[in-house]
DNA sequence: TATTGTTATACTCTATAACTATA
DNA sequence: TATAGTTATAGAGTATAACAATA
């Protein structure tokens, strides 16, 4: 780890080769390019209108099990979303529950969020080859299999 | 992606093969691994307490920028681990610099902490071969390089 | 009784802008 | 002028506990 001002060089010690600590300076580097090259929405909030897209009508407690956020957490993201006229609530089968579904400009919103995506990843990707990409989806696949 | 609660399999559709979306989970597996086991202090705390003991003396400024944080926001992280009676500022001989140093409890706890680091490190990858651990270490670096 | 969405509330982590004391 | 630490303030993002409607 450089000292980003001075060049100091700060030693690591223990933290060296912890994979928590690899783990989180990457996805701080994928994150900031996130946000300087998609923008808008967080990559958080992008990967549920992603869910809501692939799973249309979804309701709010299981997008959030999906996510791990907690139901009543789920309440306020869900209504961002919707006062942003990306998605929209409708009445399941079930009384109870409330089905997710993106707009018409949700809808066209995603498929921009899409492509900025792609390019976004091709960039965080490009001091990999497609073998070490693949390796590195897997891996991380694995270390996530609880 | 699995629905937690019914099995139900929810889509993943384009988030699938995204390495942020990826690291995000692996991530969040880690951490809460970490809360469970090691406890006490947060893997970020964590790190920093690691970060003092390899480097006696460090300014509260270059220890921000090594972790990437605000000069600002690193005042009331030294704030509560001084409060706890971990680590404390001394006078540096540019007199406008803090030092930080663990205190004797300090380094003790930091023992304690290796000690527990250690075993979780272990645990999280156990799903993996040593040479698989060697790979995603290697490859989160390249990744982290900016 | 159990589940879904909801509200009220609070906590953690972080940033920005302006201040002070030194350099 | 520039830098290190500081204060005041605000904004994400999340959780817990209690509640109403529905099953």
């Amino acid at each position: 780890m450089l000292d980003a001002k001075t060049n100091d060089p700060l030693e690591l010690g223990a933290l060296a080769g912890l994979l928590g600590y690899r783990l989180r300076l990457a996805q701080q580097a994928v994150f900031r390019d996130f946000a300087a090259s998609v923008g808008e929405v967080s990559p958080g909030r992008a990967g549920m209108l992603l869910l809501v897209e692939a799973n249309p009508g979804v309701t709010q407690g299981s997008l959030a099990r999906a996510v791990r956020l907690e139901r009543s957490t789920m309440v306020g993201v869900i209504d961002a979303l919707e006062a942003r006229g990306l998605i929209e609530r409708r009445r399941g089968a079930d009384r109870r529950t409330k089905g997710l579904w993106l707009t018409r400009p949700g809808r066209a919103f995603v498929a921009r969020l899409k492509r900025r995506i792609d390019s976004h990843e091709r960039r965080v990707a490009s001091h990999l080859s497609v073998l070490e990409r693949e390796q590195l989806l897997g891996l991380l696949a694995k270390l996530a299999a609880r």
